[in-house]
DNA sequence: TCAAAAGACGCG
DNA sequence: GCGTCTTTTGAC
């Protein structure tokens, strides 16, 4: 009887496919390379059965299996198969999106003539060119150089037919399509593994440390025979075996060797005879003694140590093991904690002791020092052997987190984040994975990190949009670090001066122990908080203004003043990036929208100095699909020349403050000044120096930066998003308020913060107003409670799309009428309408609201809901199901 | 009349 | 999702 797995694929169809297992069983978790449709996919084993496949279903044979060891352990199975079920997404598109090792699948094509190509080619010779074709000459010739090159008849590939003829891959795909050429796969394949080498100490060959006879190949220079000087030298202390190779290392009796070399040979026999080059020159006792590198090569050339490529092992050893890496060393962190931090860490410390799942909602206003206590929770948990993990929003806003993680725990931290290169990615993932990083950084994905050990999570701003998953899979890095340190049984901490309503409402029922931070390190006091009520300044001064009088003056008072520390420093948020956001016509009322998006394109300014990105020129920019196009001089629509711009953006507020502040030193933080993580840090150097004395920024200043000469904050416009027609928009005014106003007066000096506002009476600003956490949820709670939004409901966003708007309604017309049909009573369906964001990138967009009070019935209705739609036509495609959804877009 | 482009299909 | 097979479109 045979034997089969069921592996899932990395596409969009929510099933597994069999295939026959040949001489090398993958065991569940494992990679395999499979043939599928015309293409060769890497999935990941799910299952292994010997159940006969029904009838009339051809099952293709495995190809090959890429991991001896299951690459997935258990838990992380299980957390795929939890997400595929939450968030009604296909398994393996969930597995793809944990593995970040497609850098190590490349599938290479070669290239054969046909028979209709040596016909061409003979042809061709004989009568010259009298083909049809829409190829220009030149194309025409290497085509015909194509042929010439293969008429032998063996295979290249493209690298060589575009080097030998100048060929492009579009004229070889012609080609192919003309039946011209074959295109084959690669015969012989690459080993898809990566290889690493071990040092072997000869005689002393160490039994199962991972090692595999596979793939391996001697590399030693020195044979055997060479080497006989080094033996019977030794006293026999390892297990030698018949050759009378044995090879002592406690006797000292080697006169031919010298320190350093008995060094390594000890180091080597310590461990059983075999380690990895890479873990040997890391070694502490030989570093410590300044033995070099070259050493080892000494060793190879006498035979005496043989390094072998082998396809690289997984290791699960490393973690917990006694070579005092963490013991229980308090560092300087520790030190410092006031009492509350360390009341904190004890919570923390104690449910590591105690083991087990023990999620925890760290509640601590901005700037009581959440970084120090998750430093330091996490040293417990290495010391206590644990592996830890740390999720943030974007890493390459917080440039200073990173650098004080590295220098807490040095080599031991693997960072991984999205710009990442691929090779870097599956480097870190691959030393996380041999337990060599025990301390892991990362945003959203690192979710998914192959933790060795793993003891502690934390989730820091966990209110933080980013951790949503805005494409399939979408899942919530929070949630999924809650359900991974339940698989794990390990303990979770959630972090945040403003949580999510979903995790204070968990707190609230018990589900989460609350850890509470409610002031200041040093017992600094929270910024005052101003409110300038627009409307009334509108009417003083008559005329409408970016700034209102009470922010010039305190700016100007705030860069006027220098402390003994140096000049004080005023940033303002300014929510909106370009120079004005709303282009109109006065002449026919339109606004100048984006050709692929309902969306009202960006005007931007030529670049500023603060720009120091390359952009010049001005220009009208889509935020959302990043369509840019020249700024018209009349109306596109009515040609009338009376355009006006609307809608101050951060350019222009950095504009207008240059011009009101000629004296100030003014830097700007936005998408456009701040690239990557490097123009980030250049620019937080500067505001630490003083260089910058007043900042203006998006909601990118808001971000956890400790900028201690910050006394003046100051908003404009951040209360607009109060208008949106989304359920969390106080939830986001609110948070937005409270992170910004927590710049302010985190050094010696107190801060203060100005919030101008046309809503000074709404409940979302002014409990901001007054740090008042606690009060906004009461109120917001009572609101999603009577609205049945989350917390007290789950919900799903279901977007019917397709770039044929006559498409996009009538499948929503079938999905609606599929609805009512139904008479579901315990699932309520908003729709379908228009959405917010009805055309986007070229597509439609229509969509449904479902709010159910268990998450089981909304999790069938909408499997069901796409049963239907796939019987009746409508493509997967078209639907996206975007379970717990952020934003309603 | 043929070739390129768009659509339908099914993958084990 | 993607390669393959089929149908439609379109240009000389």
């Amino acid at each position: 009887m045979g034997l089969y797995c069921d592996v899932a694929l990395p596409v969009p169809l929510d099933q597994m496919f069999t295939y026959a297992v040949g001489a090398v069983v993958p065991v569940v978790g494992a990679r395999v390379l499979v043939p599928f449709g015309g293409q060769r996919l890497m999935g990941v084993v799910v299952r292994v059965h010997g159940d006969v496949p029904a009838e009339g279903m051809e099952v293709k044979p495995v190809q090959q299996v890429m991991d001896v060891e299951a690459l997935l352990p258990e838990e992380l199975m299980k957390l795929a198969g939890w997400i595929a079920e939450y968030y009604v997404a296909p398994l393996g598109e969930v597995l793809r999106g944990m593995l970040p090792l497609a850098a190590e699948v490349k599938r290479q094509f070669v290239y054969r003539i046909a028979e209709a190509g040596r016909k061409v080619l003979y042809e061709g010779a004989t009568k010259g060119s009298s083909r049809r074709t829409k190829l220009t000459a030149e194309e025409q010739n290497r085509e015909y150089a194509v042929l010439n090159y293969l008429e032998g008849g063996e295979t290249a590939k493209m690298g060589a037919l575009r080097s030998a003829t100048g060929v492009k891959k579009s004229l070889l795909e012609g080609m192919v399509r003309k039946k011209w050429l074959v295109r084959e796969a690669l015969a012989e394949e690459r080993d898809a593994r990566r290889l690493e080498k071990v040092a072997v100490l000869q005689g002393v060959e160490g039994q199962g440390v991972g090692s595999r006879e596979e793939g391996v190949e001697r590399q030693g220079v020195g044979s055997r025979e060479e080497g006989v000087e080094g033996e019977r030298q030794g006293e026999g202390e390892g297990h030698s075996e018949g050759e009378g190779k044995g090879l002592g290392v406690g006797g000292g009796r080697l006169p031919r060797l010298n320190a350093n070399q008995l060094a390594v040979m000890a180091e080597l026999a310590a461990v059983g005879g075999r380690m990895r080059v890479r873990d040997l020159r890391r070694c502490a006792a030989l570093v410590e003694a300044g033995v070099p590198e070259s050493t080892l090569g000494t060793l190879v050339k006498r035979g005496l140590v043989v390094v072998e490529e082998v396809a690289e092992a997984f290791h699960m050893g490393g973690v917990g093991s006694a070579d005092g890496l963490g013991s229980g060393k308090k560092s300087a962190h520790e030190h410092a904690l006031n009492e509350a931090q360390m009341e904190a860490v004890g919570t923390i410390a104690a449910a590591l002791t105690k083991g087990g799942f023990r999620p925890h909602l760290l509640y601590g206003v901005t700037g009581s020092g959440k970084t120090t206590v998750y430093f330091a929770a996490m040293q417990r948990a290495l010391a206590a052997g644990k592996s830890s993990l740390l999720l943030v929003p974007e890493i390459g806003l917080t440039p200073a987190m990173v650098g004080q993680m590295v220098a807490a725990f040095g080599d031991e931290v693997a960072l991984l984040h999205s710009q990442l290169t691929p090779d870097e990615r599956a480097e870190q993932w691959h030393r996380i994975r041999r337990g060599e990083a025990r301390v892991v950084v990362g945003t959203r994905s690192a979710v998914f990190a192959p933790m060795v050990n793993l003891g502690l999570i934390v989730v820091d701003e966990e209110h933080d949009s980013s951790y949503k998953q805005e494409e399939t899979p979408r899942y919530h890095g929070r949630d999924v670090a809650v359900m991974r340190a339940k698989f794990h049984e390990a303990v979770v901490v959630l972090g945040s001066a403003t949580p999510s309503l979903e995790s204070w409402a968990n707190a609230e029922k018990g589900r989460y122990a609350r850890i509470e931070l409610l002031t200041r390190v040093a017992n600094r006091p929270l910024p005052k908080v101003e409110l300038v009520d627009m409307r009334a300044e509108f009417q003083a001064v008559g005329k409408e203004e970016l700034f209102s009088r009470r922010l010039v003056e305190e700016v100007q008072a705030t860069i006027d003043r220098v402390s003994k520390n140096g000049g004080e420093q005023a940033i303002v948020l300014l929510n909106r990036r370009g120079y004005s956001f709303v282009v109109m016509c006065r002449g026919c009322g339109e606004k100048i929208e984006c050709e692929n998006c309902a969306i009202s394109m960006t005007y931007h300014k030529a670049a500023s100095q603060s720009d120091d990105i390359a952009r010049p020129g001005q220009r009208l920019e889509c935020h959302y699909c990043g369509y840019k196009r020249n700024v018209p001089t009349v109306c596109p629509k009515c040609g009338s020349e009376h355009l006006y711009y609307l809608g101050a953006g951060s350019q222009q507020g950095e504009e207008r403050l240059q011009e009101i502040f000629p004296g100030a030193r003014i830097g700007r933080m936005d998408r456009d000044t701040v690239r990557g993580r490097s123009d980030m840090e250049r620019l937080l150097t500067r505001l630490h120096a003083g260089e910058i004395n007043l900042l203006v920024g998006t909601q990118m200043i808001a971000k956890g930066h400790d900028i201690h000469g910050v006394t003046l904050v100051g908003v404009v416009g951040a209360d607009f998003a109060l208008g949106l027609p989304d359920f969390r928009a106080a939830e986001r005014v609110f948070q937005l308020l409270t992170q910004v106003s927590g710049r302010a007066g985190r050094g010696e000096l107190p801060g203060k913060v100005l919030v101008q506002t046309y809503h000074p009476d709404h409940y979302a600003v002014k409990f901001a107003a007054e740090h008042d956490y606690v009060g906004f949820v009461g109120k917001e709670l009572q609101y999603r409670r009577w609205m049945h939004y989350p917390p007290y409901a789950v919900l799903a966003n279901v977007v019917v799309q397709s770039e044929k708007l006559e498409e996009a309604t009538g499948w929503s017309g079938v999905l609606g009428r599929w609805f009512e049909q139904q008479r579901l009573e315990k699932v309520r369906v908003l729709g379908p309408a228009a959405a917010p964001l009805v055309r986007l990138k070229r597509i439609y967009r229509y969509h449904f609201v479902l709010k159910a009070e268990k998450r089981q019935v909304l999790g069938a209705v909408l499997r069901g809901m796409l049963r239907h739609a796939e019987a009746q036509g409508i493509p997967r495609r078209g639907l996206v199901v975007d379970v717990d959804a952020v934003h309603l877009m």
